[in-house]
DNA sequence: CGCTGTCTTGAAAGGACTCAACGCCGGTGG
DNA sequence: CCACCGGCGTTGAGTCCTTTCAAGACAGCG
Protein backbone atom coordinates (compact mmCIF):
# COMPACT_ATOMS: atom_id res chain seq x y z
CA UNK A 1 0.00 0.00 0.00
CA UNK A 2 1.49 3.57 -1.14
CA UNK A 3 1.45 6.54 0.86
CA UNK A 4 -1.27 8.60 -1.12
CA UNK A 5 0.20 12.22 -0.60
CA UNK A 6 3.83 11.00 -1.81
CA UNK A 7 2.08 9.10 -4.86
CA UNK A 8 0.00 12.93 -5.33
CA UNK A 9 3.70 14.54 -4.70
CA UNK A 10 5.46 12.78 -7.22
CA UNK A 11 3.65 13.13 -10.50
CA UNK A 12 4.97 16.60 -9.92
CA UNK A 13 9.16 15.15 -10.00
CA UNK A 14 10.54 12.14 -8.08
CA UNK A 15 11.31 12.56 -4.26
CA UNK A 16 14.94 12.08 -2.69
CA UNK A 17 14.37 8.74 -0.07
CA UNK A 18 14.83 11.61 2.66
CA UNK A 19 11.64 13.93 1.70
CA UNK A 20 9.43 10.24 1.10
CA UNK A 21 10.81 9.57 4.77
CA UNK A 22 9.57 12.43 6.13
CA UNK A 23 6.35 13.04 4.49
CA UNK A 24 6.01 9.14 6.25
CA UNK A 25 6.91 10.80 9.70
CA UNK A 26 4.46 13.45 9.82
CA UNK A 27 1.28 11.68 8.48
CA UNK A 28 2.14 8.96 10.64
CA UNK A 29 -0.70 10.32 13.13
CA UNK A 30 -4.06 8.98 11.41
CA UNK A 31 -7.78 9.12 12.83
CA UNK A 32 -10.82 8.08 11.38
CA UNK A 33 -14.15 9.65 10.74
CA UNK A 34 -17.91 8.41 10.10
CA UNK A 35 -19.75 9.54 7.49
CA UNK A 36 -21.00 12.96 7.86
CA UNK A 37 -18.46 13.80 11.18
CA UNK A 38 -17.48 16.92 11.19
CA UNK A 39 -13.47 16.88 10.37
CA UNK A 40 -12.16 21.22 10.87
CA UNK A 41 -14.99 23.31 12.56
CA UNK A 42 -15.55 26.29 10.45
CA UNK A 43 -13.45 29.47 12.93
CA UNK A 44 -11.45 26.98 14.71
CA UNK A 45 -7.75 27.23 14.52
CA UNK A 46 -6.25 23.81 14.19
CA UNK A 47 -2.53 22.81 14.86
CA UNK A 48 -2.37 20.61 12.38
CA UNK A 49 -3.59 20.38 8.62
CA UNK A 50 -5.69 17.25 7.69
CA UNK A 51 -4.62 14.89 5.09
CA UNK A 52 -7.98 12.34 3.42
CA UNK A 53 -6.15 9.10 2.93
CA UNK A 54 -9.35 7.57 2.74
CA UNK A 55 -13.29 8.70 1.93
CA UNK A 56 -15.11 11.74 0.36
CA UNK A 57 -14.61 14.87 2.20
CA UNK A 58 -16.04 18.67 1.73
CA UNK A 59 -14.89 21.85 2.24
CA UNK A 60 -17.75 24.26 2.80
CA UNK A 61 -18.61 27.54 4.16
CA UNK A 62 -21.79 28.98 6.06
CA UNK A 63 -23.04 32.54 4.96
CA UNK A 64 -24.34 34.06 8.01
CA UNK A 65 -28.25 33.38 7.13
CA UNK A 66 -27.31 29.77 7.31
CA UNK A 67 -27.02 28.56 4.18
CA UNK A 68 -24.11 26.24 3.13
CA UNK A 69 -21.51 26.52 0.01
CA UNK A 70 -19.16 24.05 -0.48
CA UNK A 71 -16.16 24.72 -1.98
CA UNK A 72 -14.61 21.75 -2.99
CA UNK A 73 -14.64 17.85 -2.46
CA UNK A 74 -11.89 15.85 -1.69
CA UNK A 75 -10.86 12.73 -2.59
CA UNK A 76 -7.65 10.48 -0.96
CA UNK A 77 -3.89 12.28 -1.84
CA UNK A 78 -5.69 15.57 -0.82
CA UNK A 79 -4.54 18.09 1.97
CA UNK A 80 -8.56 19.24 2.68
CA UNK A 81 -6.45 22.28 4.55
CA UNK A 82 -3.05 22.52 4.28
CA UNK A 83 -4.07 26.33 4.29
CA UNK A 84 -4.68 26.38 7.90
CA UNK A 85 -1.02 25.78 8.47
CA UNK A 86 -0.38 29.70 7.89
CA UNK A 87 -3.99 31.06 7.51
CA UNK A 88 -4.50 29.52 11.06
CA UNK A 89 -8.18 30.56 10.95
CA UNK A 90 -10.52 28.42 9.30
CA UNK A 91 -12.63 30.13 6.94
CA UNK A 92 -14.61 26.99 6.20
CA UNK A 93 -14.83 24.11 7.61
CA UNK A 94 -14.03 20.27 6.64
CA UNK A 95 -16.50 17.39 6.51
CA UNK A 96 -16.46 13.74 6.12
CA UNK A 97 -19.13 12.72 3.13
CA UNK A 98 -18.27 9.47 3.94
CA UNK A 99 -16.14 7.12 6.37
CA UNK A 100 -12.55 8.71 5.94
CA UNK A 101 -9.26 8.15 7.62
CA UNK A 102 -7.36 11.48 7.82
CA UNK A 103 -3.60 11.93 9.00
CA UNK A 104 -3.07 14.83 11.07
CA UNK A 105 0.14 16.51 9.61
CA UNK A 106 1.44 18.96 13.01
CA UNK A 107 1.66 22.68 11.27
CA UNK A 108 5.58 22.48 13.23
CA UNK A 109 6.23 19.85 11.15
CA UNK A 110 5.32 22.07 7.92
CA UNK A 111 7.27 24.76 9.05
CA UNK A 112 10.03 22.68 9.50
CA UNK A 113 10.11 21.49 5.88
CA UNK A 114 10.04 24.66 4.65
CA UNK A 115 12.90 25.43 6.72
CA UNK A 116 15.00 22.66 5.55
CA UNK A 117 13.07 21.22 2.55
CA UNK A 118 12.65 23.83 -0.27
CA UNK A 119 11.75 21.64 -3.16
CA UNK A 120 8.88 19.71 -0.59
CA UNK A 121 7.99 23.17 0.38
CA UNK A 122 7.27 24.22 -3.24
CA UNK A 123 5.59 20.90 -3.58
CA UNK A 124 3.33 21.75 -1.05
CA UNK A 125 2.96 25.56 -1.86
CA UNK A 126 2.24 24.03 -5.49
CA UNK A 127 -1.16 21.97 -4.03
CA UNK A 128 -2.35 24.70 -2.42
CA UNK A 129 -2.30 26.38 -5.78
CA UNK A 130 -3.96 24.03 -7.42
CA UNK A 131 -6.74 24.40 -5.15
CA UNK A 132 -6.82 27.71 -6.08
CA UNK A 133 -7.18 27.06 -9.91
CA UNK A 134 -10.00 24.83 -8.78
CA UNK A 135 -11.50 27.79 -7.25
CA UNK A 136 -11.18 29.32 -10.01
CA UNK A 137 -12.59 27.18 -12.56
CA UNK A 138 -15.80 26.78 -10.09
CA UNK A 139 -15.86 30.59 -9.80
CA UNK A 140 -16.43 30.40 -13.78
CA UNK A 141 -19.10 27.53 -14.20
CA UNK A 142 -20.89 29.75 -10.89
CA UNK A 143 -21.00 32.78 -12.52
CA UNK A 144 -20.88 32.38 -16.35
CA UNK A 145 -22.44 29.06 -17.36
CA UNK A 146 -25.93 27.30 -16.84
CA UNK A 147 -27.17 24.72 -14.46
CA UNK A 148 -26.93 21.67 -16.03
CA UNK A 149 -23.14 22.91 -17.77
CA UNK A 150 -22.04 23.12 -14.16
CA UNK A 151 -22.80 19.71 -12.97
CA UNK A 152 -21.46 18.27 -16.41
CA UNK A 153 -18.02 20.02 -15.78
CA UNK A 154 -17.80 18.83 -12.37
CA UNK A 155 -18.57 15.42 -13.11
CA UNK A 156 -15.66 15.41 -15.47
CA UNK A 157 -13.29 16.88 -13.39
CA UNK A 158 -14.09 14.48 -10.41
CA UNK A 159 -12.92 11.57 -13.53
CA UNK A 160 -9.78 12.80 -13.89
CA UNK A 161 -8.89 13.74 -10.21
CA UNK A 162 -10.59 10.29 -9.36
CA UNK A 163 -8.79 8.66 -12.23
CA UNK A 164 -5.17 9.73 -10.80
CA UNK A 165 -5.71 8.09 -7.34
CA UNK A 166 -7.16 5.25 -9.30
CA UNK A 167 -10.60 5.22 -8.25
CA UNK A 168 -12.16 4.75 -11.19
CA UNK A 169 -13.75 1.66 -13.45
CA UNK A 170 -13.52 2.52 -16.74
CA UNK A 171 -15.81 5.13 -17.72
CA UNK A 172 -17.67 5.12 -14.15
CA UNK A 173 -17.17 5.93 -10.74
CA UNK A 174 -18.32 6.30 -7.20
CA UNK A 175 -20.08 9.47 -6.41
CA UNK A 176 -21.07 9.61 -3.02
CA UNK A 177 -22.32 13.22 -3.00
CA UNK A 178 -26.16 13.73 -2.03
CA UNK A 179 -28.18 16.46 -4.96
CA UNK A 180 -28.42 18.75 -1.81
CA UNK A 181 -24.68 18.46 -1.66
CA UNK A 182 -24.21 19.07 -5.22
CA UNK A 183 -26.68 22.04 -5.24
CA UNK A 184 -25.12 23.56 -2.07
CA UNK A 185 -22.13 23.48 -4.56
CA UNK A 186 -23.13 24.83 -7.13
CA UNK A 187 -25.48 27.28 -6.54
CA UNK A 188 -28.57 25.68 -7.10
CA UNK A 189 -31.97 24.24 -5.26
CA UNK A 190 -31.81 20.70 -4.64
CA UNK A 191 -35.28 20.34 -6.82
CA UNK A 192 -33.12 21.82 -9.66
CA UNK A 193 -30.53 19.64 -9.01
CA UNK A 194 -32.74 16.67 -9.70
CA UNK A 195 -34.27 17.88 -12.55
CA UNK A 196 -30.85 18.34 -14.19
CA UNK A 197 -30.07 15.56 -13.37
CA UNK A 198 -32.69 13.85 -15.06
CA UNK A 199 -31.83 15.88 -18.49
CA UNK A 200 -28.26 14.75 -18.71
CA UNK A 201 -29.84 11.55 -18.43
CA UNK A 202 -32.16 11.91 -20.72
CA UNK A 203 -29.71 13.46 -22.72
CA UNK A 204 -27.40 9.95 -22.93
CA UNK A 205 -24.67 12.06 -21.30
CA UNK A 206 -24.60 10.04 -17.72
CA UNK A 207 -26.26 7.35 -16.13
CA UNK A 208 -26.17 6.55 -12.55
CA UNK A 209 -26.97 3.11 -10.40
CA UNK A 210 -27.28 3.97 -6.57
CA UNK A 211 -23.75 6.01 -5.78
CA UNK A 212 -22.55 5.04 -9.31
CA UNK A 213 -22.21 7.30 -11.36
CA UNK A 214 -21.63 6.49 -15.42
CA UNK A 215 -20.37 8.37 -17.70
CA UNK A 216 -21.84 7.27 -20.70
CA UNK A 217 -20.67 10.01 -23.25
CA UNK A 218 -17.45 11.59 -22.56
CA UNK A 219 -16.93 14.01 -25.33
CA UNK A 220 -20.16 15.20 -25.22
CA UNK A 221 -20.35 15.87 -21.17
CA UNK A 222 -16.61 17.34 -21.79
CA UNK A 223 -18.20 19.53 -24.22
CA UNK A 224 -21.65 20.69 -22.76
CA UNK A 225 -19.28 21.23 -19.48
CA UNK A 226 -16.56 23.38 -21.64
CA UNK A 227 -14.03 21.05 -19.64
CA UNK A 228 -10.84 21.44 -20.01
CA UNK A 229 -8.58 19.82 -17.45
CA UNK A 230 -5.31 22.07 -17.85
CA UNK A 231 -6.17 23.92 -14.67
CA UNK A 232 -5.77 20.84 -12.50
CA UNK A 233 -2.00 20.67 -13.30
CA UNK A 234 -2.01 16.93 -13.28
CA UNK A 235 1.47 16.45 -14.79
CA UNK A 236 3.01 19.71 -14.11
CA UNK A 237 6.91 19.47 -13.23
CA UNK A 238 8.74 21.05 -10.77
CA UNK A 239 12.08 22.25 -11.21
CA UNK A 240 14.19 20.19 -8.06
CA UNK A 241 16.93 22.78 -8.33
CA UNK B 1 7.10 56.18 -0.79
CA UNK B 2 7.82 52.86 0.70
CA UNK B 3 7.39 50.05 -1.18
CA UNK B 4 4.22 48.37 -1.33
CA UNK B 5 5.13 44.56 -1.22
CA UNK B 6 6.80 45.27 1.81
CA UNK B 7 4.71 46.97 3.70
CA UNK B 8 1.76 44.25 2.68
CA UNK B 9 4.04 42.05 4.15
CA UNK B 10 5.05 43.29 7.03
CA UNK B 11 1.95 43.78 8.39
CA UNK B 12 2.18 39.79 9.08
CA UNK B 13 5.45 40.51 11.48
CA UNK B 14 8.90 42.54 10.85
CA UNK B 15 11.09 41.23 7.68
CA UNK B 16 15.03 41.37 8.69
CA UNK B 17 17.02 44.25 6.64
CA UNK B 18 18.30 41.00 4.55
CA UNK B 19 14.76 40.05 3.75
CA UNK B 20 13.87 43.72 2.90
CA UNK B 21 16.57 44.42 0.93
CA UNK B 22 15.89 41.13 -1.32
CA UNK B 23 12.20 41.93 -2.06
CA UNK B 24 13.50 45.56 -3.26
CA UNK B 25 16.27 43.63 -5.76
CA UNK B 26 13.65 41.07 -7.24
CA UNK B 27 11.23 43.96 -7.60
CA UNK B 28 13.50 46.66 -9.50
CA UNK B 29 12.06 45.92 -12.73
CA UNK B 30 8.98 47.79 -13.28
CA UNK B 31 6.74 48.31 -16.31
CA UNK B 32 3.62 50.36 -17.15
CA UNK B 33 0.62 49.39 -18.74
CA UNK B 34 -2.22 51.66 -19.98
CA UNK B 35 -5.72 51.07 -19.09
CA UNK B 36 -7.40 47.91 -20.53
CA UNK B 37 -4.07 46.53 -21.84
CA UNK B 38 -3.54 42.86 -21.46
CA UNK B 39 -0.82 42.44 -18.49
CA UNK B 40 -0.15 38.38 -18.59
CA UNK B 41 -2.26 36.18 -21.15
CA UNK B 42 -4.88 33.73 -20.28
CA UNK B 43 -2.74 30.10 -21.30
CA UNK B 44 0.59 31.78 -21.28
CA UNK B 45 3.39 30.72 -19.66
CA UNK B 46 5.19 33.97 -17.80
CA UNK B 47 8.64 33.41 -16.49
CA UNK B 48 7.80 36.18 -14.00
CA UNK B 49 5.24 37.00 -11.45
CA UNK B 50 3.54 40.20 -11.76
CA UNK B 51 3.08 42.64 -8.83
CA UNK B 52 0.81 45.67 -8.94
CA UNK B 53 2.30 48.65 -7.37
CA UNK B 54 0.03 51.10 -8.58
CA UNK B 55 -3.67 51.00 -10.31
CA UNK B 56 -6.28 48.65 -10.73
CA UNK B 57 -6.25 45.14 -12.26
CA UNK B 58 -8.17 42.02 -13.10
CA UNK B 59 -7.65 38.42 -13.04
CA UNK B 60 -9.87 36.78 -15.53
CA UNK B 61 -11.29 33.18 -16.96
CA UNK B 62 -12.84 32.65 -20.27
CA UNK B 63 -15.59 30.75 -20.79
CA UNK B 64 -15.14 28.09 -24.13
CA UNK B 65 -18.01 30.01 -25.49
CA UNK B 66 -16.63 33.11 -24.88
CA UNK B 67 -18.02 34.61 -21.60
CA UNK B 68 -15.78 36.38 -19.24
CA UNK B 69 -14.95 35.69 -15.57
CA UNK B 70 -13.27 37.70 -13.33
CA UNK B 71 -12.13 36.14 -10.79
CA UNK B 72 -10.26 38.85 -8.63
CA UNK B 73 -9.79 42.54 -8.66
CA UNK B 74 -5.84 43.78 -7.49
CA UNK B 75 -5.22 46.76 -5.83
CA UNK B 76 -1.45 47.99 -4.88
CA UNK B 77 0.54 45.84 -3.41
CA UNK B 78 -0.86 42.49 -4.50
CA UNK B 79 0.70 39.69 -6.42
CA UNK B 80 -1.45 39.36 -9.56
CA UNK B 81 0.17 35.94 -10.66
CA UNK B 82 2.19 35.01 -7.64
CA UNK B 83 0.54 31.19 -8.45
CA UNK B 84 2.27 31.31 -12.26
CA UNK B 85 5.62 30.97 -10.23
CA UNK B 86 4.85 27.26 -9.81
CA UNK B 87 1.62 26.40 -11.93
CA UNK B 88 3.43 28.18 -14.76
CA UNK B 89 0.15 28.20 -17.01
CA UNK B 90 -2.08 30.81 -16.43
CA UNK B 91 -5.41 29.44 -16.19
CA UNK B 92 -7.02 32.86 -16.18
CA UNK B 93 -5.59 36.81 -17.89
CA UNK B 94 -4.49 39.22 -15.55
CA UNK B 95 -5.53 42.81 -16.93
CA UNK B 96 -5.03 46.43 -16.23
CA UNK B 97 -8.01 48.24 -15.42
CA UNK B 98 -6.51 51.86 -15.12
CA UNK B 99 -3.43 52.61 -16.12
CA UNK B 100 -0.92 50.27 -14.02
CA UNK B 101 2.38 50.25 -12.94
CA UNK B 102 3.77 46.70 -12.64
CA UNK B 103 7.21 45.12 -10.88
CA UNK B 104 7.91 41.80 -12.70
CA UNK B 105 9.60 39.41 -10.46
CA UNK B 106 11.58 36.89 -12.24
CA UNK B 107 10.22 33.22 -11.18
CA UNK B 108 13.76 32.13 -10.96
CA UNK B 109 14.22 34.92 -7.68
CA UNK B 110 11.63 33.36 -6.16
CA UNK B 111 12.75 29.68 -6.41
CA UNK B 112 15.78 31.08 -4.77
CA UNK B 113 14.05 33.00 -1.70
CA UNK B 114 12.20 29.55 -1.44
CA UNK B 115 15.89 28.17 -0.68
CA UNK B 116 17.92 30.93 1.78
CA UNK B 117 14.47 32.51 3.00
CA UNK B 118 12.13 30.43 4.88
CA UNK B 119 9.98 32.77 6.55
CA UNK B 120 9.87 35.19 3.26
CA UNK B 121 8.55 31.99 1.83
CA UNK B 122 6.21 31.36 4.31
CA UNK B 123 4.42 35.09 4.18
CA UNK B 124 4.52 35.09 0.07
CA UNK B 125 2.86 31.28 0.69
CA UNK B 126 0.52 33.20 3.07
CA UNK B 127 -0.48 36.04 0.15
CA UNK B 128 -1.42 32.83 -2.08
CA UNK B 129 -3.62 31.29 0.60
CA UNK B 130 -5.25 34.44 1.40
CA UNK B 131 -6.49 34.74 -2.20
CA UNK B 132 -7.70 31.35 -2.22
CA UNK B 133 -9.77 32.73 0.89
CA UNK B 134 -10.77 35.16 -1.23
CA UNK B 135 -11.56 32.99 -4.09
CA UNK B 136 -14.17 30.83 -1.56
CA UNK B 137 -15.78 34.05 0.00
CA UNK B 138 -16.44 34.91 -3.77
CA UNK B 139 -17.98 31.43 -4.12
CA UNK B 140 -20.42 31.83 -1.38
CA UNK B 141 -21.74 34.81 -2.50
CA UNK B 142 -21.90 33.44 -6.06
CA UNK B 143 -23.70 30.32 -5.29
CA UNK B 144 -25.66 31.42 -2.11
CA UNK B 145 -26.60 35.17 -2.18
CA UNK B 146 -28.50 37.42 -4.15
CA UNK B 147 -27.30 39.92 -6.68
CA UNK B 148 -27.50 42.97 -3.84
CA UNK B 149 -25.83 40.84 -1.45
CA UNK B 150 -22.75 40.16 -3.74
CA UNK B 151 -22.41 43.72 -4.20
CA UNK B 152 -22.80 44.94 -1.03
CA UNK B 153 -20.48 41.84 -0.12
CA UNK B 154 -17.54 43.35 -2.25
CA UNK B 155 -18.22 46.61 -1.94
CA UNK B 156 -17.17 46.16 1.64
CA UNK B 157 -14.50 43.95 0.92
CA UNK B 158 -12.71 45.77 -1.39
CA UNK B 159 -13.60 49.67 1.31
CA UNK B 160 -10.97 47.16 3.62
CA UNK B 161 -8.69 46.17 1.71
CA UNK B 162 -8.15 49.57 0.08
CA UNK B 163 -8.05 51.16 3.27
CA UNK B 164 -4.99 48.64 4.18
CA UNK B 165 -3.23 50.13 1.68
CA UNK B 166 -4.27 53.78 2.49
CA UNK B 167 -6.75 54.54 -0.99
CA UNK B 168 -9.44 55.36 0.80
CA UNK B 169 -10.52 58.72 2.30
CA UNK B 170 -13.00 58.17 4.95
CA UNK B 171 -16.16 56.34 3.66
CA UNK B 172 -15.38 56.85 0.12
CA UNK B 173 -12.77 55.08 -2.31
CA UNK B 174 -12.41 54.72 -6.20
CA UNK B 175 -13.65 52.44 -7.99
CA UNK B 176 -13.01 52.03 -11.11
CA UNK B 177 -14.76 49.23 -12.10
CA UNK B 178 -17.28 49.69 -15.01
CA UNK B 179 -20.98 48.10 -14.29
CA UNK B 180 -20.30 45.46 -16.87
CA UNK B 181 -16.88 44.27 -15.21
CA UNK B 182 -18.63 43.86 -11.99
CA UNK B 183 -21.18 41.66 -13.75
CA UNK B 184 -18.47 39.84 -14.99
CA UNK B 185 -17.15 39.36 -11.48
CA UNK B 186 -20.50 38.85 -9.81
CA UNK B 187 -22.17 36.57 -12.35
CA UNK B 188 -25.03 39.04 -13.60
CA UNK B 189 -26.28 40.75 -16.70
CA UNK B 190 -24.54 44.64 -17.31
CA UNK B 191 -28.20 45.85 -17.12
CA UNK B 192 -29.24 43.86 -14.07
CA UNK B 193 -26.09 45.06 -12.29
CA UNK B 194 -27.37 48.89 -13.27
CA UNK B 195 -30.51 48.07 -11.43
CA UNK B 196 -29.31 46.20 -8.50
CA UNK B 197 -27.24 49.23 -8.16
CA UNK B 198 -30.25 51.72 -8.43
CA UNK B 199 -31.47 50.06 -5.58
CA UNK B 200 -28.48 50.06 -3.09
CA UNK B 201 -28.58 53.85 -3.84
CA UNK B 202 -32.06 54.08 -3.17
CA UNK B 203 -31.41 52.04 0.46
CA UNK B 204 -28.99 54.94 1.25
CA UNK B 205 -26.64 52.39 1.31
CA UNK B 206 -23.99 53.84 -1.16
CA UNK B 207 -23.67 56.45 -3.13
CA UNK B 208 -21.36 57.62 -6.67
CA UNK B 209 -20.31 60.36 -8.10
CA UNK B 210 -18.63 59.13 -10.92
CA UNK B 211 -15.82 56.65 -10.46
CA UNK B 212 -16.11 57.68 -6.40
CA UNK B 213 -18.34 55.34 -4.52
CA UNK B 214 -19.40 56.87 -1.44
CA UNK B 215 -20.08 54.16 1.35
CA UNK B 216 -23.56 55.30 3.21
CA UNK B 217 -24.63 53.21 5.78
CA UNK B 218 -21.19 50.56 6.40
CA UNK B 219 -23.47 48.86 9.10
CA UNK B 220 -25.89 48.22 7.06
CA UNK B 221 -24.53 47.40 4.10
CA UNK B 222 -22.37 44.98 5.95
CA UNK B 223 -25.10 43.31 7.21
CA UNK B 224 -26.65 43.07 3.54
CA UNK B 225 -23.64 41.71 2.22
CA UNK B 226 -22.93 39.64 5.20
CA UNK B 227 -19.64 40.77 5.26
CA UNK B 228 -16.85 39.26 7.89
CA UNK B 229 -13.66 40.70 6.95
CA UNK B 230 -11.89 37.38 8.82
CA UNK B 231 -11.25 35.38 5.29
CA UNK B 232 -8.90 38.58 4.72
CA UNK B 233 -6.47 37.39 7.47
CA UNK B 234 -5.32 41.39 7.58
CA UNK B 235 -3.40 41.37 10.21
CA UNK B 236 -3.01 37.62 10.99
CA UNK B 237 1.12 37.45 12.50
CA UNK B 238 3.23 34.56 11.51
CA UNK B 239 5.70 32.87 13.52
CA UNK B 240 9.12 33.89 11.91
CA UNK B 241 11.13 30.68 13.70
C1' DC C 1 -41.72 -3.26 9.70
C1' DG C 2 -41.43 1.55 10.36
C1' DC C 3 -38.42 5.36 10.23
C1' DT C 4 -35.63 8.72 8.04
C1' DG C 5 -32.96 10.51 4.50
C1' DT C 6 -33.01 10.99 -0.36
C1' DC C 7 -35.09 11.36 -4.71
C1' DT C 8 -38.98 12.82 -7.56
C1' DT C 9 -42.93 15.48 -9.26
C1' DG C 10 -46.22 19.44 -9.89
C1' DA C 11 -47.62 24.13 -9.90
C1' DA C 12 -47.05 28.93 -9.10
C1' DA C 13 -44.11 32.95 -8.27
C1' DG C 14 -40.14 35.62 -8.92
C1' DG C 15 -35.54 36.88 -10.08
C1' DA C 16 -32.52 37.60 -13.84
C1' DC C 17 -31.72 37.64 -18.76
C1' DT C 18 -32.13 39.28 -23.48
C1' DC C 19 -33.08 42.54 -26.83
C1' DA C 20 -33.41 47.07 -28.06
C1' DA C 21 -33.14 51.84 -27.67
C1' DC C 22 -31.85 56.19 -25.59
C1' DG C 23 -29.17 59.56 -22.76
C1' DC C 24 -24.96 61.28 -21.03
C1' DC C 25 -20.29 62.66 -21.04
C1' DG C 26 -15.52 63.13 -22.18
C1' DG C 27 -12.37 62.98 -25.96
C1' DT C 28 -10.99 64.11 -30.56
C1' DG C 29 -10.53 66.17 -34.84
C1' DG C 30 -11.76 69.64 -38.04
C1' DC D 1 -14.65 76.11 -30.43
C1' DC D 2 -17.93 72.96 -31.73
C1' DA D 3 -19.77 68.72 -33.69
C1' DC D 4 -19.16 63.95 -33.87
C1' DC D 5 -18.07 59.54 -31.78
C1' DG D 6 -17.66 55.83 -28.62
C1' DG D 7 -17.92 54.02 -24.11
C1' DC D 8 -20.81 53.72 -20.32
C1' DG D 9 -25.02 54.12 -17.81
C1' DT D 10 -30.17 53.81 -17.91
C1' DT D 11 -34.93 52.17 -19.18
C1' DG D 12 -38.73 49.17 -20.79
C1' DA D 13 -40.90 44.94 -22.06
C1' DG D 14 -41.19 40.14 -22.67
C1' DT D 15 -39.29 35.57 -21.72
C1' DC D 16 -37.13 31.96 -19.40
C1' DC D 17 -34.61 29.81 -15.82
C1' DT D 18 -34.77 28.74 -11.08
C1' DT D 19 -36.86 28.82 -6.75
C1' DT D 20 -40.25 27.81 -3.37
C1' DC D 21 -43.72 25.13 -1.34
C1' DA D 22 -45.85 20.95 -0.85
C1' DA D 23 -46.41 16.20 -1.20
C1' DG D 24 -45.55 11.60 -2.57
C1' DA D 25 -42.32 7.60 -3.80
C1' DC D 26 -38.46 4.98 -2.71
C1' DA D 27 -34.74 2.65 -0.37
C1' DG D 28 -31.65 1.49 3.23
C1' DC D 29 -31.27 0.55 8.07
C1' DG D 30 -32.11 -0.66 12.83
Amino acid sequence: MSHPLIVNLERHGPLSDEERQVLQQITARVVAYRPREEIVAEGSTPSHSSLILEGFATRHNHSADGKRQITAFHVPGDFADLHSFLLKRMDGGVGALTACRVAQVAHGDLREITKRYPYLTRVLWFTTLVDGAVHRAWMTTLGRMAAGERLAHFFCELRDRLETVGMTKGDSYELPITQEELGDAFGMSTVHVNRVLQELRAEGLIASHGKTLVIRDWERLKHMGQYDPGYLHKDQKLERD
